[in-house]
Parts: C-alpha cells; sequence; structure tokens
DNA sequence: CCGACTTTGTGAATCTGTGCACAAAGGCGT
DNA sequence: ACGCCTTTGTGCACAGATTCACAAAGTCGG
C-alpha cells in the first residue's frame, strides 16, 4: 500500500503563487452571488461544509502520518475520516488537484495542503480567557496546542487560580487582558469563562483589537460587525443524543404511517 | 411587553395524546427516503438541522424565563438564538403549533414543548469516563448537570484521581464500567480520555449495553450498527476560525466590492 | 512500449435547508 | 361588537450540499 510511487516533492505545485486557483473547470462565479452573512463575508471560494470538514480530514491524515502510511486512497482517508468518498474528493478537490489518478494522495503533501488552506502553516497566537476545568483542558487538548496554534496566555479572575502554572504556562489576572492581546498580538480570543462574565470579556477582547472569538460559555455573544465568534456547545451534541435516543425507544413503530398525502386543506 | 395574555396553562394542549402529529399539511413520506448515515436511521419526522437547534431555543428559552419572561414573540427569540425569525417559527412548527398569533409563545409551555421533544422529559443517566479536565469540565457544565440529564458516576483509570470527589460524586476505577452502566441503567456514556484509549472505551460501553456515545476525544471511533457515536472536537471551531482570520487578512482587497449594500441605516 | 487496471475529479441529479412574503388567526382597543 | 393590528405558520423559489456514476488520467505488469 505504501508503493512510494510519488516523486519526493510532488512536482506538481507550483512552488510560487501559492494561491492557484483551483483547476477545475467550475466557473465558480460565485463572486457576485455570496452568501453574506451577520458577521460579514463568509466562504467565497470553498464551501462552509467543507471548511468545516478539513480539521476532520487533517486529523485522520496525521493519524494516517503516525502510523507510517505515505499514500492513501480517498476510499481509505474516507472511512478514517468518517465520511462518504465521493464527498471527500469533492472537498479536496476545491483546494485544488492534488490527487494522483491512479494512486491516491500524498499523505505528507496533503497534510500541508490541508493545513496552508486552513491557515495554519502560520502560529496563530490564542488567549484563553478562564482558567477553570474547560480552561486547562483546552490548554491540554491536542490540536489546541498542536501545529497552527499557540497558547499565548492564560487568563482568570480568581485570586486561588492566578500564579498556577498550567501547560507551562502562568495564569495570569484577567486584568492584564488588554495588554496580554497588544504584547503577544494576539489573533484569537477562547472564552471559557461561566456564562456570567463571558460578554463583558468578550466586549473586553474586542475593543483590545481580537476580532475572532471562540465561545464556549453557554450563551449567544454579541459583537460588532467585523468580529467572527464561533460557538462550541458541550451540551448540544448530549441533548442530540438523548432525542436519538428517545425516538428509538419510543418511536420504533409508532412513527411510521402512511398517514395521507392530503396536499392541503 | 409581557403582557401575560396568556391562559395560565395554556388550554391548547390536548393533555392526553402528547405525541400529536404535527397539524401541518406536509405529507412529511420522507419514510421510504429518509437520509440513513452510518449510524442508523436518523431524523424521520423533524430534520436534522432543526434538532441541532432546539437545543439553542432552549438555552435561550430558560434564559428568558429565568428574566421573568412569560411571553416571547419568534422575532425576540430568534435574536436571542442568534437565528433568523422565519427558520425559527419553522423550525418549531415541526414540534406542532405552539404559538398563538398576534401574541407570540408562551415561554414556559414552550420550554416544556421543546424539551419534550428532546427526550429531556426523563432523566438520562450520563456516565463520563475520564475524570481529566475535561471530565471535571462536563461534569460541572450547566447544561450537562441541568435538566434531563443525571451524571452516575465518573470513572477514571489513574489511581492518583480515582476516590476525589468532582461535582458531589466520587470518581470510581474504570474497572467498575460494567457494573456501574448495569446498576446505573445507562444510557448515554461520555468519552473524555486520551485518544489512545478511547476505542477500547467505547468497545466496553458498547458491550455494556450502552447504544449512545459521545466522544470527545479526537479520533474517529467504530461502532457496530445501531449505537449512535457523536463527536464533539473542541479544536474544529478554532481551525474554522483560522480559515477566516485568514482569509480576511489575506484577501482584504480581493473581496473589496462596493460595500453599498448598507441595507438599512 | 502497450494495454489493463486503479483512482481521481467532476457533471448531473437529487435531496436538504433557507428565507421571503403573505394569508390566516386571534387578541385588543374603542 | 367590530375592525385593526400583530404575529404565527407555511407555500414557494432558490441556494447549498450530497451522492452517483463515469470519463479522463496516470500507474504498473508483462
Amino acid at each position: 500500500m505504501q508503493s512510494n510511487v510519488l516523486p519526493p516533492d510532488a512536482g506538481h505545485e507550483p512552488g510560487n503563487g501559492e494561491q492557484m486557483l483551483p483547476a477545475n473547470g467550475e466557473q465558480l462565479n460565485g463572486e457576485q452571488l455570496n452568501g453574506e452573512h451577520v458577521n460579514g463575508g463568509h466562504a467565497i471560494g470553498i464551501p462552509e461544509a467543507t471548511i468545516a470538514r478539513l480539521p476532520v480530514y487533517l486529523r485522520a491524515l496525521y493519524g494516517l502520518a503516525e502510523r507510517g502510511v505515505s499514500t492513501v486512497a480517498s476510499e481509505e482517508l474516507a472511512a478514517a475520516a468518517g465520511v462518504n468518498s465521493a464527498k471527500l474528493r469533492k472537498d479536496l478537490s476545491h483546494l485544488g488537484s492534488y490527487g494522483i489518478r491512479g494512486v491516491g494522495y500524498d499523505v505528507d503533501y496533503l497534510v500541508y495542503q490541508v493545513s496552508r488552506r486552513l491557515g495554519l502553516t502560520q502560529d496563530w497566537p490564542v488567549l484563553i480567557v478562564g482558567a477553570g476545568n474547560l480552561g486547562r483542558a483546552l490548554a491540554n487538548y491536542g490540536g489546541f496546542v498542536s501545529r497552527g496554534f499557540r497558547i499565548s496566555a492564560m487568563l482568570d479572575s480568581d485570586p486561588a487560580i492566578v500564579g498556577s502554572r498550567i501547560a507551562k504556562l502562568t495564569v495570569q489576572h484577567v486584568d492584564e487582558l488588554e495588554a496580554v492581546v497588544a504584547r503577544h498580538k494576539v489573533a484569537i480570543g477562547v472564552i471559557a469563562t461561566p456564562a456570567g462574565t463571558a460578554q463583558a470579556v468578550c466586549d473586553r477582547l474586542v475593543s483590545a483589537g481580537v476580532t475572532s472569538v471562540l465561545n464556549f460559555a453557554p450563551l449567544v455573544l454579541s459583537v460588532p460587525e467585523g468580529v467572527d465568534v464561533r460557538k462550541v456547545d458541550l451540551s448540544i451534541e448530549l441533548q442530540i443524543l438523548a432525542f436519538h435516543a428517545q425516538r428509538r425507544s419510543v418511536g420504533a413503530r409508532a412513527v411510521n404511517g402512511h398517514l395521507a398525502q392530503a396536499a392541503e386543506a
């Protein structure tokens, strides 16, 4: 399976342009009809759904690379990522044409391409606000510390926590927020505080110049235009599980039913 | 705004049937062409996208209820949940017709209906495996402990952690897994272990009879048919943020375009 | 050097989700 | 009591995502 048929450096890369618009024949006229969201322009060149899956592929690719696999076919990679192989290929095609027909994809090369497109070939300085259990978990979570992100600092307001060391960092007081953002040129702020203080922290992050915020607190933050907020709710998936579990136990047969099409009354 | 115009107990509820198939005229014949996923049948009656938003609405509703709001219009609730109001109304319409035209929705009543449909009117016994920072964070996370879920036990393999108390629970050794599942009739297993041991833990959960698994470990679990696995990757959203941030800094001018939309002042 | 075989990349068809816009419903003021 | 005004519920059209299925491209054995 690892026949190593690829040229050592995969000569397909122009090496200069980097941008290299996709070689596919699509017209990608999406320019004028882009999906303006609240925050500002979202994906123009690459579908949002694809972007959301690229990290999954990346993770799968790292796993393969660690196991010494050098080449992978879309079928295998798709299985490792838990998606349909056609979807995988279409997703990757948005990045360019980096596969070799009859062979597959070079793992290292694809890691590089996906990383580059996600913007992970540079290091993003990340600030974590809230050094409770969640903040500590994040600081140690593989993928937060790994390639592409560097935790610049962790802040907390609790004097009992300030000064303690977490993942090689000393927790600083939240009063330092503005100074830390400026000093480390923080690009992404992570809010891991209780819900009560999240909006205030967010406001401070924004006025300090942070334009990307990852929110773990269970509330919807309001931010000015131009700031990109994403929310992770640890319990949403749990609730979705509950729904499906319930439906399995209740609805096994009840739901069915030919309830007539009754086009309209 | 809180004119309290509703009958105290919203006499619209039949009170018995509970199931009460949606009053809308849609044919919802989706039976034979449902979106079979890997895990098994997913939503048949309610779109998956809607299900994923119900927890968000629920959270917003709780927030309103705490602030003493008794009635809310779709516009307000949508704003609180961060979605479009038409989408909110359409989502809620899948549950039944629980609004009052000209007035809005009764907050408490809607909380009940959404909870019921999500399966949160019963208590789900949840087992958390892995009592590291993430496990501890989960045990304390509002929404995990709140209405609908009860943490039956926390397990870990580290002797230094076993025996410690977290959120009123004593951490037990992971060897107890099967016994705990049986004793508490655990329905949902949460995997908060390192990636290395996640698959083994998952296998044990499944053979102990757990059919719903929430996975926080950064790998794709493989499970037999009939088991529902959902995955939360704490770093995916971070990577998506990085993508957008990069696109903003790179494409600053490329996107340009006569930003004349200025919909309203 | 050629032909068989593998696997990519993508058109085309289908399915799912979104949002506008409006008729129907129902409370409220006079 | 009646009409006005607000807000729901939803038909419809469009936009986006998924999947199939296959031609094009490139490898590898003989």
